[in-house]
DNA sequence: GTGAAAGCGCTAACAG
DNA sequence: CTGTTAGCGCTTTCAC
């Protein structure tokens, strides 16, 4: 049997209350007692039971966090600065994963309040969906969108400057003479992907260059899928002198595919990734890419969230962290 | 207010009791009751408390994960699998960080226990310390470690044959003629470390060949530990034809090195990494490795974890899982 | 300084 | 089929 506030009681005469403070380091118990009572608590490897203090205490010091894809080191650097701010904050984490489906994200969000999480951090799909807005809008704890957000719902989210993260890649090699751009955009239905083509195309409009035909291809985000869709292009005989990927990981397809096509990168082609992935200074050629703050993002995310945890009138406001276009070998322009 | 049990039977004039009942699907429940207070329960946004319902069920179908390094995506693989797993078996996951600090692991299990988790999946540092063996001796649930040991409970890991691995890498490259091999293997306090540096001394040990000099490293495991050694190796005038690699991250910032010190790979120096990540297929060239089943090392950790908790009498079992040296572009000789 | 009593939301044991 | 009672381990309120 495991030790209890009672246990400790019993043996030590005092009441269960008494042990209670003294375990919680109350004022006004006196040291004898506190000295003889954490003696016990320790001889008997007394463990607090958290979940029946919390059934007690306005709050469970616990957060869910919702990753989209666990697979993509991006969510996992952006979870590591949530779970650095949660430790000094004292909260512990619930991690669920949805692998970008909208119907697993609320599932998983029941779950989590249903274990009475004091507040969510989420990267959402289905950007425009009414009902999945309808959904966070009934929340009963603060949500905080982390790297992406849903249409109506902004204020929710910290975001990193996709617009102008893409319009910083396109105007550079809009500036450098590229005309054919390849450009492999992500999934429909995540908030970034619209940010950035919207960026793109602020580009073309503030260089005032009509953005001829569109090399647009729509990609999940895997290797795989920057790989064919350059094998694709090269068969139809599109021409490009740049590839613009939506991430780092697609960017190392792309490599692959141009590299056995004898496509030399960056002279015959530019290419330009999206996240700044650690692994990407070591790609061969090293990979341009935009630098976006992971670490940062989630750290600030679970920062807000405690806010709004802590003052639950706070009104909500959307932050954008900066970007950095990072150059290296992968491009060879005028920067 | 949240809804509650009370809440409902109120609403309905029947007893919370049944309301429970209904809500948990109980059989001998007239149907018509039943489709009433689901309705009711429905309408007031019931959300069920799971804490307070683990305050009187024996299990509170939660888990604690203890990962060591969450920016190495070796980590994210395993989780993954425990994460796919856990679903499966319907358990949450509490998950925590240690960054391979040994007290933190300890501090991190204490808060998941008071949190009455069912068990734990952990990936443990300090293999050798009698304290740290103590400390796990003594918990009162079920706990399996992944991929890694702790010696003298060795009964409670789910490993990848790392001996067997590394022994075929030395292999491997001592039948095609090297005899200056630098190896960059792990942090001391991780018993894949000394697992591996095992499984290399039986390879010079099978083949007949004394090992001469030795060339061997210990880095924590990070890129530029890989980087700076091969830098240093060069520095010191030390010669090798091969570079054994603890992982794959290493492997990149040795390739990196050799590529800057205009070493070709693999013809000067043949390069051999370990866990095979995802981004190692794309590295240029394509890095050879060891193929560990991470996914499947975390699924199988949870399934075990999890029949241990079924079943607490039922006796810990080593298991180790098969590992594969994968031939890619880093590697030239004979397999 | 310390104790007694109430109750968080739920499930289980017993009753009818 | 449904209700009553007790209690999980803890914190809070009110006493003294």
């Amino acid at each position: 049997m495991r030790a209890t506030l009672k246990t400790i009681a019993e043996a030590t005469g005092f009441s269960i209350n008494t042990v209670s403070r003294v375990l919680r380091n109350d004022r006004r118990i006196s040291n004898e007692t506190s000295t003889l009572i954490k003696g016990k608590a320790e001889e008997l490897g007394y463990i607090p039971d958290a979940i029946a203090s919390s059934m007690r205490k306005p709050k469970s010091m616990t957060i869910g966090v919702v990753s989209a894809d666990s697979s993509n080191p991006f969510f996992s650097e952006v979870i590591r600065g949530v779970s650095e701010k949660a430790e000094e904050l004292g909260y512990q984490m619930l991690i669920g994963n949805t692998e970008e489906n909208a119907s697993k994200e609320e599932h998983l969000i029941r779950l989590f309040l249903s274990r009475k999480v004091d507040g969510l951090i989420v990267m959402p799909t289905s950007e425009k969906e009414e009902k999945h807005k309808a959904f966070y809008s009934a929340l009963p704890v603060p949500y905080i969108f982390a790297g992406r957000y849903i249409e109506g719902l902004e204020d929710h989210s910290i975001l990193h400057s996709d617009e102008d993260g893409e319009r910083s890649v396109f105007e550079y090699l809009l500036r450098n003479g590229h005309r054919s751009i390849l450009y492999l955009s992500g999934p429909e239905n995540v908030s970034n992907t619209g940010a950035r083509d919207r960026g793109m195309e602020e580009a073309f409009r503030a260089l005032g260059i009509a953005a001829e035909k569109k090399n647009i291809f729509h990609l999940a985000g895997h290797a795989e899928d920057g790989y064919k869709a350059v094998n694709t292009a090269l068969n139809r005989g599109m021409e490009f002198s740049a590839v613009v990927c939506f991430n780092d990981i697609i960017a190392m397809g792309v490599l692959k595919s141009l590299s056995e096509n004898d496509l030399s990168v960056p002279d015959d082609v530019e290419v330009i990734g999206y996240d700044n992935l650690m692994f990407s200074q070591f790609m061969k050629p090293a990979l341009s890419t935009v630098d976006v703050p992971k670490h940062r993002l989630g750290y600030k995310a679970m920062e807000v969230l405690n806010e709004h945890i802590e003052n639950p009138e706070l009104p909500y406001r959307t932050e954008n962290l900066p970007v950095r276009l990072v150059f290296r070998d992968s491009t060879a322009g005028k920067r």
